[in-house]
RNA sequence: GUCCCCAUCGUCUAGAGGCCUAGGACAUCGCCCUUUCACGGCGGUAACGGGGGUUCGACUCCCCCUGGGGACGCCA
């Protein structure tokens, strides 16, 4: 029996979840539901500066749409300053940690002159007790504390999906572990929860390999092993430059809000470094049974609009016309839409997936169910002519009797050309342009059904008068 | 500058030394279906960055180059 699999995700709240950030907890996410394990959902507030509590609420309501659900926490950092500073207090005691009173305007020298050498700027340890010996603290120089970091040897971890990586400790400096207010840092707050909080696997962004060999030097001197590491590579732009601003939606709630899926979204972030075989379209069930992090591919991948989009589309045709209807509904809603004077929301999304991407796209389209339209008319005009005036009289005559339904509408549709002389297209788009106020709808029979026969009825007459002198 | 990571069609990827005449998907192009727009069906264009090794045999392993990305904070 192995022991059980302990992932979390750990975001600080200084904006709202982006692409990466949402793979990132996918993956998380995953990988503890595949092996039965938990989810931790951590947040790391210890920026006071910049943290927020909209972006703590932004994060939680991106990951409760996407249906990311973890199973302990949301911790937050802060409140467990007092587990901090009772290690921090315990390392200096031991020796693990030490006080350093170097001014940063000094330091911010001694880096820019490492730079100029071509060296890589660090800290030069003058502070370490066998340095500082016989020193005296400067006056009005609050201290921070730095972490002790070993002078030799390597430090080394075979990544679940980079491989064995591996830094000399001459490359790491001693590392602040808290600032000078008492306040402590990342690299250290990590490893204390990651310790406290049992992770087994941490599952980050693979900005984070460079912490990683810190991070596992604070462990080893806090007397725990590592746990295993997992850096997913970068999600990149369309532009394959690294995702910000620029790039329009790069928050996971945009994507909410322009109609797509959040299993046609967790489709799509899967898809991105991660495959199974030839497998495109699926559950986030699905995924869940089949990943693991081997699997995870070590470069950097590029967000895709085109594919989502299908993908999107491809999740619509998948749910029930009921459910998709009450997926759409709120889309409905923000048209400005009075549902209840219009067909059945599963009805019309049933009839309209396969023509459009989005939900907010389908609302759109299918407007003319709920609203009236007012056709434009150049297009009346275009549609509308001699040639065809006396056929759609009688159409509309035959509308006011005739069986409702598609077999019904679609002959008297038929009919009303054929004895005219005319195409069925010559006589099914002006129907389309007076009741729907364009030319690109589904089969006209469905929608005149789902539309009904007083409205059908009520627009013919109206914007087809000019149609019956 | 130093350190770390990465490298298959335009994009996402399959590929664990012979199964590769490099497969799938999106995008794109063509044809078919069609009462519009879609959907769907069929087909096409399109990739192993370069150079050295290792091996009977490299997309697959090793090295170098090139090109990308990341890190170097009293941010996380």
């Amino acid at each position: 029996m192995s022991t059980p699999i302990r992932t979390r995700f750990a975001p600080s709240p200084t904006g709202f979840l982006h692409l990466g950030g949402a793979r990132t907890a996918l993956f998380a996410w995953a990988y503890a539901r595949r092996f039965q394990g938990t989810f931790v959902l951590r947040i790391e507030d210890t920026d006071r500066e910049r943290s927020t509590q909209a972006a703590t609420q932004a994060i939680l309501d991106s990951m409760a749409w996407l249906g990311l659900s973890y199973d302990e926490g949301p911790f937050y950092q802060m409140q467990r300053m007092a587990r901090y500073r009772e290690v921090i207090d315990d390392m200096l005691a031991r020796g693990l940690a030490y006080r350093c009173y170097m001014p940063t305007e000094a330091l911010d020298a001694l880096r820019e002159a490492q730079m100029a050498r071509g060296e890589k700027p660090r800290y030069d340890g003058r502070w370490r007790p066998e340095n500082a010996a016989g020193k005296t603290p400067p006056a009005g120089v609050a201290p921070v504390i730095r972490f002790r970091n070993p002078d030799d040897g390597a430090v080394a971890w075979d990544d679940r999906v980079k491989g064995r990586i591996e830094f000399a400790n001459t490359e790491l400096d001693d590392l602040v572990i808290a600032r000078p207010d008492g306040t402590p840092t990342y690299n250290f707050c990590v490893v204390v929860d990651d310790i406290d909080m049992q992770i087994t696997h941490v599952i980050r962004g693979d900005d984070h390999v460079n912490n990683t060999p810190r991070q596992i030097n604070i462990f080893r001197a806090l007397g725990f092993e590592p746990p295993v590491f997992a850096h997913v590579p970068t999600v990149l732009g369309e532009d394959g430059q690294k995702l910000s601003k620029r790039h329009g939606a790069v928050s996971v709630t945009e994507y909410d809000a322009a109609g797509y899926l959040p299993e046609a979204m967790i489709n799509f972030l899967a898809r991105l470094g991660w495959a199974h075989g030839n497998d495109e379209v699926f559950s986030p069930q699905a995924f869940c049974d089949w990943f693991d992090l081997d699997a995870i591919s070590p470069a950097p991948s590029r967000f895709n609009t085109d594919k989502l989009r299908w993908l999107n589309q491809e999740h619509m045709k998948r749910l029930s016309p009921e459910e998709l209807g009450r997926r759409l509904l709120p889309f409905l809603e923000k048209e400005g839409l009075d549902v209840a004077a219009g067909p059945a929301p599963g009805a019309v999304a049933e009839l309209f997936r396969e023509r459009v991407a989005t939900l907010v796209e389908m609302a759109q389209a299918v407007r003319f169910f709920y609203a009236d339209v007012t056709p434009d008319a150049a297009l009346l005009a275009e549609q509308i002519q001699p040639a065809n005036h006396a056929a759609l009289a009688e159409l509309f005559t035959a509308f006011e009797t005739l069986p409702w339904d598609r077999e019904s509408l679609n002959a008297a549709l038929k009919d009303a050309a054929k004895r005219h002389g005319l195409k069925p297209p010559q006589i099914m788009m002006p129907v389309r342009a007076l009741v729907a106020g364009t030319l690109s709808t589904p089969a006209i029979d469905a929608v005149l059904v789902l539309l009904g026969r007083e409205k059908t009825l009520e627009r013919v007459r109206r914007q087809g008068s000019e149609v019956r002198d």
